[in-house]
DNA sequence: AGCACGCCGACT
DNA sequence: GTCGGCGTGCTC
């Protein structure tokens, strides 16, 4: 199609260009291009699309041609947004992967990957930014109405300014605002991440000369509460090389008011760093460059394994420093002027690691974190784009960061579940995602973790990765002791006192009168604290799930933890009119009220997903604890994690019992890695640890492993284990659940999909089964699963059957009101 | 994902 | 006799 320009005069063609947009929808749309845009069309750049009847969205060209769609007429594209693309080539391979890999689509994938400032639509609801002065003069007219207007309405979307405008094209204004941080996405400033500071003080720096210094001490003769504070900071400054606001206070026997007399003087410089208490367990030796004889040999064989096979798996036991070996990997990267990538779990992220690793590498280091607000995220975007960022320090959904030429990859605990997306789509897990990225740039990649996960444990035997093993705890950390205590036991002596074993109990006072801190760990699935009807045994139900109500006694109610529902508790059961209703099971709630009774003078605390849904709880929780204002931590999973306190020597496993019987083909390696972390918090620096397991099945092969810290046992004994259960890493899994809400059509429509399956696929086909949780949201659940052997099939081309026959199923007029969700590699 | 078009119950 | 319930189908 050739038009001719009348005032460039010259012939130019129309040009036509597919976009993926940002909706779970199969396919990409072709836009046409007015003429006076086509010089600004490439791939990667976004465009204005509108999309059906009155929406409008942010679409990212992926395809450019110069033939006509012959069914349709193209629409226009509203604007280009952008000078350069945004999105390169590497990352449409990346999501173009993704969605055949993960079965999900595009647009689902784009949705995932971009931040939410880059993608405006029509629906987006926009606010002032209210932490910023808006010099208003630098505003256009435009600008200033919408400006104007929401000081009035305080929240706007994007269709509104859109018709305060009277024009249709508005996300350039917008942009222009956002750059200049006037407003910001509201969606996001709920959860904006702050990060704790703390108050340092230096002598100001004239005084190192011994001359100022004399005067110094002249002019304070007459002020001896200030001499006093002056005194006892040279003597924390021969002992520390900062000193803490609070400690100078505390050691000078002196008062704010004293000390802040001395700054309003310019003796002393107050400055405010951002600190944290939890990490990863090896930093404190970070300072430290030297690396010690094992971790030299470490680095050199990874370099090597990694010029070999460009994936390695860095095997180090807990405090071994694998951080160090990181670093040096990340050096050899800058002097490249290649980029590296850093994973990290989403929990490590608000950790020293951060602090250190910017300390080392200065303005060259981004971090990309969920907390974030969205401007952040954009802007991290854009300078990674820029190239201003050489290292990008995120969890998982950092792996869609625009890239240009990165050079390394670092997955560090790459065990860690939290990498895997579960909801929604794209399903996809961080790890496996991030091996194939850093195939696209030929780049290398390391898996660190001091308990691996079976497949990449699996995957370095077999040699499809290099393994390095770094043994050796680094600074002479002492492994703790374990000690496992019969609950079956203790009950038949009755020496239990509510579920705390005796030998736990004096654990706990003995580390008590030591001033010594104590972590004990209870892990929620599966024991969830129910009411039951002792007469008839009835027990409450989520009204629109299948799952029992747990009480809390924060707010006297009883909830669901799947839909939020909530319920007043009843005094007598509905069923039978009986007020015998108690308690059974227990979560973390129940034990600190337990514990509270026995140790009444001990400060309690308790973390889990209830107590730390606020922002910043999570963080006030862990200083408190830090600062020694808590004795006992009691904690879910969460206390697993990383945490990594000085003074905690006793930890204690209240149920190992309910991990290992978890109904999960993972179960046991999740116990094992579990064990073996929370094994590794106790008694980090100087003293040596104890970690006390209360289990009723004490000879249980997974908790000897875990004392004996041989990982490589429980590796084998697992494999075998999984080759015969046709589990992976053996096999690979592909779940589909199918939901409905009535049950009849649903067990009647899932057991005819079953069967087409297994027309196709024989007996790797598995169900359909209710899964635990049968009912979420009203909607009833069947989940089939599917075990593709590693070996001799396609994965690629079962997947590509499996989803012609789910879409041919969804289309069939038996089959209406079903929803169906795929999970590739569903752990 | 949204939003419109389309066929069956409780209201002026 | 109309307003509105949400079921299904399309969006370049």
């Amino acid at each position: 199609m050739l038009e001719f320009n009348e005032t460039e005069g010259i012939v130019r063609k129309t040009i036509f260009i597919e976009v993926i947009l940002p909706l779970a929808i199969s396919k990409t749309y072709t836009y046409r291009v007015p003429l006076e845009m086509t010089a600004d069309i490439a791939i990667g750049k976004r465009v204005v699309v509108q999309f059906g009847r009155s929406r409008i969205y942010t679409a990212i060209i992926c395809l450019i041609s110069e033939t006509p769609p012959a069914l349709y007429e193209a629409k226009y594209i509203i604007d280009v947004l952008d000078a350069e693309p945004i999105v390169n080539e590497f990352q449409l391979k990346l999501w173009q992967w993704m969605s055949d890999y993960y079965i999900c689509h595009l647009g689902e994938v784009m949705q995932a990957a971009l931040p939410s400032a880059l993608k405006l639509a029509s629906e987006t609801r926009i606010v002032l930014n209210s932490s910023e002065d808006i010099d208003k003069t630098l505003l256009s007219d435009k600008e200033f109405l919408i400006v104007d207007a929401l000081e009035l309405h305080p929240e706007l979307s994007v269709s509104d300014i859109s018709k305060l405008l009277g024009q249709k094209t508005v996300f350039p204004l917008l942009r222009g605002l956002f750059e200049k941080n006037v407003i910001i996405i509201s969606e996001e400033i709920t959860e904006k991440f702050k990060p704790r500071k703390k108050a340092f003080i230096v002598l100001n720096p004239q005084y190192n000369e011994t001359e100022n210094r004399k005067a110094l001490f002249e002019v304070l003769e007459r002020a001896p509460k200030q001499l006093e504070v002056l005194l006892a900071y040279f003597k924390l400054e021969k002992q520390q090389t900062e000193i803490a606001k609070s400690d100078l206070i505390e050691v000078s026997g002196s008062s704010a008011a004293i000390l802040k007399a001395l700054l309003d003087k310019e003796i002393f410089i107050q400055e405010d760093k951002v600190i944290s208490r939890l990490s990863f367990g090896e930093l404190e030796e970070l300072h430290d460059f030297q690396l010690n004889d094992a971790q030299v040999i470490a680095l050199q064989e990874t370099q090597e394994q990694l010029d070999e096979k460009g994936v390695v798996l860095l095997y180090g036991e807990t405090s071994s420093g694998k951080t160090q070996i990181y670093i040096r990997l990340i050096e050899q990267m800058l002097l490249q002027e290649k980029q590296t990538l850093y994973l990290l779990p989403e929990i490590a992220l608000t950790t020293q690691v951060i602090e250190r690793l910017k300390e080392h590498f200065g303005g060259q280091i981004g971090v990309y974190h969920s907390k974030f607000n969205d401007n952040e995220r954009a802007e991290v975007w854009q300078k990674v784009l820029k190239g201003e960022y050489k290292m990008v320090l995120g969890a998982r959904s950092s792996i869609f960061l625009p890239f240009m030429n990165l050079g390394l990859v670092i997955v560090d605990e790459e065990h860690e579940s939290s990498y895997k997306q579960y909801d929604p789509a794209p399903r996809y897990h961080a790890r496996d995602t991030a091996i194939y990225l850093a195939h696209l740039h030929k780049a290398q990649i390391v898996l660190g973790s001091a308990t691996p996960s079976l497949e990449s444990f699996y995957n370095a035997k077999i040699k499809k990765y290099g393994l390095v093993t770094l043994k050796g705890r680094f600074g002479g950390v002492k492994s703790p002791l374990i000690e496992v205590v019969s609950i079956a036991e203790e009950t038949k002596r009755k020496t239990m006192q509510s579920h705390f074993t005796s030998v736990l109990l004096n654990e706990i006072k003995a580390a008590l009168s030591r001033k010594e801190q104590v972590i004990l760990f209870q892990n929620r699935r599966g024991y969830t604290p129910v009411l039951l009807c002792t007469t008839c045994g009835y027990t409450p139900k989520c009204v629109n799930c299948d799952v029992s109500l747990t009480f809390h006694k924060s707010s006297a109610k009883l909830h669901c933890h799947y839909c939020g529902y909530k319920q007043d508790i009843v005094s007598a059961c509905p069923a039978c009119g009986s007020t015998r209703i108690e308690q059974k099971g227990f979560g973390t709630e129940k034990i600190e009220d337990e514990l509270q009774r026995i140790f009444e003078d001990a400060r309690i605390a308790r973390m889990d997903l209830d107590s730390t849904r606020t922002r910043n709880s999570f963080q006030v929780l862990l200083n408190d604890f830090e600062e020694g204002k808590i004795d006992i931590l009691v904690g879910t999973q969460m206390v697993a994690k990383g945490l990594d306190f000085g003074n905690v020597t006793t930890i204690g496993i209240i149920s190992a019992d309910s991990m290992l019987n978890y109904p999960d083909f993972r179960a046991f390696e999740r116990s094992y890695q579990m064990l073996a972390q929370v094994s590794g918090r106790a008694g980090r620096r100087a003293k040596q640890g104890k970690v006390i397991i209360q289990a009723y099945d004490t000879t249980h092969r997974i908790i000897s492993q875990v004392i004996r810290n041989d990982y490589e046992e429980m590796f084998d004994t697992e494999i075998l284990e999984r080759r015969n259960f046709h589990y992976p890493p053996l096999y690979r899994l592909i779940q589909i659940d199918v939901k409905h809400k009535d049950l009849s059509k649903l067990v009647i429509i899932a057991s005819s999909l079953a069967k087409i399956l297994r027309s196709q696929f024989g007996d790797r086909v598995l169900g359909p089964e209710a899964p635990m949780i049968s009912r979420i949201r009203n909607y009833y659940i069947q989940t089939i699963l599917l075990k593709v052997e590693r070996e001799g099939v396609s994965v690629q081309k079962i997947k590509e059957v499996l989803q012609q026959i789910l879409i041919n199923f969804d289309g069939l007029p038996a089959n209406k009101g079903v929803y169906m969700h795929i999970d590739v590699d569903p752990y």
